[in-house]
DNA sequence: CGCCGAAGTCAAGTACCCTTTACATTCACA
DNA sequence: TGTGAATGTAAAGGGTACTTGACTTCGGCG
């Protein structure tokens, strides 16, 4: 699964641990999401679609 | 995480079994999505909202 | 009644999500 | 220079997703 946290992180000017808070993850947690190492559980993926205001489909892609 | 799983799969008369072999599954997995013992991961929740053809936010929601 | 498909559950094992702690790298900037 | 914020990564451990195999229960039907 292909994601564009990153963008949508740095598009609000939120470093790493300030995403984390607000997800109430580790920083860990958000780098390796974003980084690719593994996806998050259908729980937080809900969590970060909220944040973003946007659906779950239009931040994770398979690929 | 609540879903509406079962009433779906009732709906196009497909058995657990059925579901479970469309998804690449097993058995066990469909019924303890359905029945609420764990959520899917990310990954499957995908699979499942395409064969269904919803969006996860349809099919899973919070509470 | 006896049989069978469907559903629910348990146990044990593997793999993955997420944690904390820790360390290395990079970059802006005093 | 060097100090600090941000990022990337690793190891070890807890909890969860998913597996196979087996057992039970229920309903429909001969």
């Amino acid at each position: 699964m292909k994601n564009h946290l990153k963008d949508l992180r740095a598009r609000r000017g939120w470093s790493q641990q300030d995403l984390a808070e607000r997800l109430e993850v580790s920083r860990q947690s958000v780098n390796a999401i974003e980084t690719g190492r593994y996806d998050p559980s259908l729980p937080l993926a809900f969590r970060i679609a909220e944040i973003f205001g946007m659906r779950i489909e239009d931040i994770f892609q398979k690929g």
